[in-house]
This record gives C-alpha cells, sequence and structure tokens, in this order.
DNA sequence: CGTGGGTTTGAGTGGGCTCAAGCCCGGTGG
DNA sequence: CCACCGGGCTTGAGCCCACTCAAACCCACG
C-alpha cells in the first residue's frame, strides 16, 4: 500500500543519526517521537524556502543538496552569507531569536530536506539539555566565523578575499579527484560571496590561473597550488 | 568589620535582577547560589579582560563601563565586533562554542563585572530550559546583527556606514541632553568599527559637520539631523 | 617647554567599480 | 538545420572613492 514508507522512515533515520547533524543527540525516544512528525521533501534548483523579512515557522534539516542562504542589500544586490549542506540545520535563527528571517534561502541543487515545526524544535531544546547546548554551539560557532569574516571584508582586498573564499569551499564542499571544487558556482554567485563586483572576480580567477594558482574550465575550479592561495589569503595584496 | 559586603551583594542583586540582564530569568535560588559564587570586581580603562585567541575561562557578566570587544586583522588593525555595557554578558560564545577567544576585550571605561566561571554558566543553561532559551535568543540575535553588518560592509560605502554607525551608538548608548552621543571614541577607533582609515572618517565627519548633520565638539559628536544621517546610511553616496 | 598621542589637511595613487561592447553556448522555434 | 535569442562570461577603458604618505597642528602632561 505504501511502499515507500518504511524507505523514508529509515531515510530520516539516517539523517537525524549521522553524526554530523545535532540531531544524533536526541535520545531515541524522543528521536522516534522526532520521525513520526517529519517527512523528508525534495526541492528543485531555484525554489526558495523562505523569505527575508517573512515569518519563519520553522527549521529545515538538510539531508541533501545545497542551500544558498543570502541577505539582500539596499540595491538589490545579493549577499550570500552561507552555505548549507547535509547535515545542517538552516532557518533555527529566526526562530530562536524569535524574529523575522533576516535572510532567504534557495536551493541552489536539489536537495532533500526535513521541515521541523519551531514548536517541535524549542520543546527539544526545552527538554534535552544535551540537543540544546549543541544547538547553542552551532549558534555560537557560526558566530565566530560571522565575526571572522566582518574582520576579513573590513581589511583584506578583493583579492585576498577571494582565495579565501575559495579555500573555505573546498573545506565545505571538497574537491574530487582531479582537486576541482565540487560547489559549482556562477561568477555572480561568487562575487556575491566575497562581496565584489563580478567583474572583479572574473579578472582575479584568470589572473590566478596565470599565476599556476588554479584551473579553470567552464564554472568548474580546479586548485592547484592550495598552499599559493593560502599564501594570498592571509597577506599582502 | 566588613561594611560593604551587603553592599556589593545587593549590588550584584540589583545586576542580575535588573531586566536587561539575561540572568532574571533564573529561580531565585539559582539566583542565590550564583550570589554566593560571584564577586564583582572594578576595571579601569585599558585592562584587558581577555585575548584573541587565548584560553577562556568563563564569562562576564557587566554591572557598568564599556568594553570594547575587537579582532585584530592580518596588518595588526583592530576590528571592532561590538561594545558591551549595563547588562550585557561577554565572552559566552567561546564558552558555549568551545573555542578559544576570537576576540580580544578591552575596558574602554571603568567597568565593573562579574566574573562567570564556564562550568557555572554551563550548569545553568543545563538546568534551567527558560534560561538556556534566552541565552541562545541572545547568541542568534548577535548572529542576525552580524550577517546585517556583513551585508553593510560588502556593498555600502563608508559613508553610508558611518552614518549608520553613528545612528547605532546612538541607539545603543544613547544621547545626553544636547543630543551629544554618550559614548566618546577615538578617531582611530571609529575607524575601526566602520572598517576604514581614520583620515576617511576625519573627512567624513567634517563633511557631515559642513552639511549640518552632525557638530564636532573635540571627541564629543553632536546629532543634529537624524533624519538626515538615516538618510544617507541607507542609500546612495 | 618639550614630548607624544591624537587630529587635521593636502597631495598623489591605485584598487576596484561602472559602463559598454563583444563573445560563447545552450535552448527554442521557424 | 539554421537563425535567433538570452544569460552568463570576458575584456577594455575610464573614473572615482578611499587609501597611503607626509607634514603640520593641537593639547594634555610631565
Amino acid at each position: 500500500m505504501f511502499p515507500d514508507e518504511p524507505t523514508l522512515q529509515s531515510e530520516c533515520f539516517q539523517c537525524f543519526k549521522s553524526s554530523d547533524s545535532v540531531f544524533h543527540y536526541l535520545s531515541s525516544e524522543e528521536l522516534s517521537d522526532l520521525l513520526k512528525i517529519v517527512t523528508p521533501k525534495t526541492y528543485g534548483k531555484g525554489e526558495t524556502l523562505y523569505h527575508e523579512g517573512g515569518k519563519i515557522t520553522g527549521a529545515y534539516c538538510v539531508f541533501s543538496g545545497i542551500i544558498k542562504i543570502y541577505k539582500t542589500g539596499f540595491d538589490g544586490k545579493e549577499q550570500i552569507i552561507m552555505f548549507a549542506k547535509k547535515g545542517d540545520i538552516i532557518g533555527y535563527r529566526s526562530v530562536l531569536a524569535n524574529e523575522l528571517a533576516c535572510t532567504t534561502s534557495k536551493i541552489l541543487e536539489e536537495s532533500k530536506l526535513c521541515f521541523i515545526p519551531a514548536s517541535v524544535l524549542i520543546r527539544l531544546i526545552k527538554q534535552n539539555a544535551v540537543f540544546s547546548l549543541e544547538m547553542m554551539k552551532l549558534a555560537c560557532k557560526e558566530l565566530g566565523e560571522a565575526n571572522q569574516y566582518i574582520t576579513d571584508l573590513a581589511q583584506k582586498s578583493v583579492k585576498e578575499r577571494l582565495a579565501e573564499i575559495l579555500l573555505h569551499l573546498a573545506d565545505s564542499f571538497g574537491l574530487d579527484d582531479k582537486n576541482t571544487l565540487k560547489i559549482v558556482l556562477t561568477r555572480e554567485e561568487l562575487s556575491n560571496i566575497v562581496g565584489t563586483a563580478t567583474e572583479s572576480v572574473i579578472r582575479l580567477l584568470s589572473e590566478f590561473k596565470q599565476n599556476g594558482l588554479i584551473d579553470l574550465q567552464g564554472r568548474k575550479i580546479l586548485l592547484l597550488d592550495v598552499q599559493g592561495l593560502k599564501h594570498i589569503s592571509n597577506a599582502f595584496s
């Protein structure tokens, strides 16, 4: 009758139990309660989960795919705040701060997500101190990263920041066997992370290529000289 | 024998009970336990509470004064992340993320602070769900502000940011009866918030003065035209 | 008075932005 | 099958905001 239901359930279980999810700190009882509530749903590229300034009714747990989280500036330009991937939980900030969404989140690569209603998330935090501390750790780590990026934006040149972002993307999403960044972005998206104009990204990428630091194949970026990039990212011009 | 001890205790009580402190969410039992542990201490201008990269053994609750929280960039330039004042709690980020301090905190105006050991803070979070949620709210709000500032740094001009910062400082620290900013900063400190060179701040401040937006009396800044500043801060150069 | 930290002002430079044109490439319709 | 179209990418030219460097000033303090 429901041949795929068991599969879905086990998929969720996999997701929550995975060691890179905060939810693996839940008790097995809490976990099975949670499994009764949530259903994974697949979202296609370009779909929007929630809009900046909108009310937010819960958080999303990412089982697969990539989601782009960004703010829209005064002139309409996107500023990408982060990308979410497997194991991440998004939207929790607005739920816990009890504020409107401060970002928009859009699917970059087809994603499988579980929606977790705000009330459920808050109940879990209230009743499970370990889980609560882990959620707090998550928020605090994100805050530390944000502070770092504020400093970088204020003090580093565009070139330094671009090199840094490439390394950061390699860290988060990994490289394939040919050292190609697994996340694929348009030049404009790159510029919206770095906080610069699209043309500047293009010029700097080809400069990096000239200098043998990277190679470019369409949107694919190969990191050839990680040390060199590191050197550029920390330092002078 | 100890004529000032009761005073200190009641001072702490005042501090924790104050509605702008997270600690007023504690039960009276928890509160009295906490009062037994902590002692307020006065720090003079220029003293450092903790250093970026150092181990952090607890958080500080601010009873009075102003503390400057900053990161040090690659070339030694400060980037001011925030100022803490009465009711704020600082250092909790590193405690809860279980990381080394990501900022340095230095006293800007003589301050009275209570040190709260990490273990105590974590115990309170574990045992009091309401307090825990409030701490989480704090972190999440800070995160939202950080995201906003990332966007501003990436997209706004120095002039827009300076106007914004002046308004923000007025919001946080208030104005006296003559519309003078209650927080007093050097030009260099202002530049280390805005993320620019000291000379740029100086030039823009005198431009603002020319245009009747502000007045300057040494380090004192009078806000004459808040609407005008708002207009500048959101928009085009 | 001299010394030093902070402030101010000027001059010059360049990083990075804007504007504009052309290219590439995949998709769509005649 | 080709022509056309549109979105993204690339490159060039020019300009301006904001940085750097340097000199002078102010003033509190010893």
